[in-house]
DNA sequence: TTGAAAGCGCTAACAG
DNA sequence: CTGTTAGCGCTTTCAA
């Protein structure tokens, strides 16, 4: 049995003052001016009480539950979150930490059905939701109707009732071909999970034509792995990779625990890397710099990602912004030693 | 402004019948019994008006918020999580999913100060708690007061008001050595983070002291690298192990994390793993398989040890369990290419 | 500057 | 089998 929780009431009666004039004290309303005596007894009494608020009756009465819901993406449905990738623990790790500075907790979930978060947004009463990664486009349609501030990660949803907060995929794309490409390379083989319309990958895809384009190499399907955005993925292609009839020299994975699977694959088919075959990877997670040899990679700053995220759904939940934020944020390749210049 | 949520008074209009009866057939009460006929009309009605059940008011009169707590430890005080370490993502992957399967959410919050997690818990009225790691003991005697369940994961708090999970890390530690002297080993560097005392690292090194003890290897206080379970004093102490005077053949490093960073300070200063310098980690994470060369560790089931510890606090919450639960998880020794055989 | 009182949405006796 | 009712702990008019 739970010993009974002091109360408000209790509170109330310890300093000699009403319940509301407890709770002004405890909001510190501008309105409400209480003097400074009142404030110190009722001070002395929570102190002395050692009273706690309960904050589901707060929430009852005024619809704020200071409860931040992060939604990350699961390996299959009803499944583990994804959290081998190294991209999320950091992520949720800055999240959390701006949303604590600022009084927020946070409700971590995967989602079973997409309409099930739904109902975990409202029986929990959200004041808002940061959504990591790609999910149907009903589930967003949904997501609306519940008029709660949310904020999609990486998502190329264009829906503007949601804030977005993303990088320039393309670009990145890019770059990481563009790198490689400059290092001499020609036969580049694209290494990734699904790519989803619109979404992150096919972007990056993207970019990595524009980069072939720009210097004049015809676009190969046949230099295209498709899979998915894990390590053991990764081996695959990096062992496909290595017994291909197609003259690769390089890759450039959409992922960095891709990459690091793939120079896996690679290694135990006998190849070495970069000598053999050079690697540029994504994200430039911690484990890039982890691994031998250290991957040569396009940063995004996943911090500063997961930063903003918070920042944009308090705000947003404090009315401080009223208009739809869409925020992109720069990329750049980080060279180490995955790659070999042949030229 | 949030649109008017639909209530239980708004569903017992729709359906004809009282408050109470909704109420009774969403918890279908065993006590009372509802006539089917009854109970289809209440169902209809709340499909009809999308009925959601307010989380909060339930538990503000139930004083059940089907929340539980996850305490991560921090980088510092008041930082982001541990979550460069895969340990903690795979970790809370799990517990969320068995979690999430029994009906429950979970809060995770890092620490300001110990004492504010405790509000923290009264707030939101969590229903149990999930430690990780080692705190001050008067977090523990704090904590006891909240009459919450708790379960303490890797610590040695041998309180009895506690559950706890953990592995046996003195045999741990006992395997990691006894391994590294079977393969001829005799300067075997211990490497790890703080030994806090009666902590998870202290332990290990126990074992450590058992193995040499075993094989009449005289225990050489100039062997022991202490610092930070991390990837950066990984590396620091691989450095200084490069150039150590003291003829180490072969390092136990007490987590992936920190062998990942031995060996990679170990190459930077010239020395190849395992041909140089043998090195065994202790948790196999995901990384553990990762790297080059791929890890021989100790072997603990962090999906079975966030599974049973949610499963744990859950039976609590439930009544099923009354009796305190001590958890002792196996550990074994994984051999993969970091080690090399020198008889 | 403070207090009384009306709920927020729900559960759980208790009646009928 | 179903309804009435009294709160749970808090915020917030409205009055004093």
């Amino acid at each position: 049995m739970k010993k009974k929780r002091v109360s408000i009431k209790d509170v109330a009666r310890e300093a000699g003052v009403s319940i509301a004039t407890i709770s002004y004290v405890l909001n510190n309303k501008k309105g409400e001016s209480i003097s400074d005596e009142t404030i110190n007894r009722v001070r002395e009494a929570i102190k002395k009480l050692n009273y706690v608020p309960n904050l589901s009756a707060r929430s009852l009465v005024s619809k704020r539950s200071n409860l931040i819901g992060v939604v990350i993406p699961q390996a299959e449905a009803g499944k583990e979150f994804m959290f081998y990738n190294p991209f999320y623990g950091e992520f949720l790790s800055s999240v959390e930490y701006e949303a604590r500075k600022k009084g927020f907790h946070l409700l971590i979930s995967g989602t079973e059905a997409d309409q099930k978060y739904i109902q975990v947004a409202q029986n929990r009463g959200l004041d808002g939701i940061i959504i990591v990664g790609i999910y149907p486009d009903s589930f967003f349609q949904e997501l609306k109707q519940c008029q709660i501030p949310i904020v999609l990660v990486d998502s190329y949803c264009s829906d503007h009732y949601f804030h977005s907060i993303g990088i320039n995929d393309r670009h990145g794309g890019y770059l990481a071909t563009k790198h490689l490409i400059e290092k001499g390379h020609r036969k580049i083989a694209f290494i990734s999970g699904m790519v989803k319309e619109n979404g992150v990958n096919s972007n990056r895809l993207l970019g990595y034509k524009d980069a072939l384009e720009e210097y004049g190499i015809d676009f190969d399907e046949k230099l295209l792995y498709l899979g998915d955005t894990n390590f053991e993925y990764g081996i695959k292609a990096g062992a496909r990779l290595a017994n291909s009839k197609n003259g690769e020299t390089a890759a450039f994975a959409t992922a960095d625990i891709l990459a690091v699977g793939v120079i896996k694959g690679l290694k135990e088919n006998g190849l070495r890397v970069p000598e053999d075959i050079s690697v540029v990877g994504f994200d430039d997670v911690y484990l890039a710099r982890i691994t031998d040899p250290s991957l040569t990679t396009v940063r995004q700053n996943i911090a500063e990602k997961g930063r903003q995220a918070a920042e944009i759904i308090i705000q947003t939940i404090e009315n401080e912004i009223k208009e739809k934020r869409d925020i992109i944020l720069p990329v750049d390749i980080v060279e180490r030693d995955s790659v070999k210049d042949i030229n």
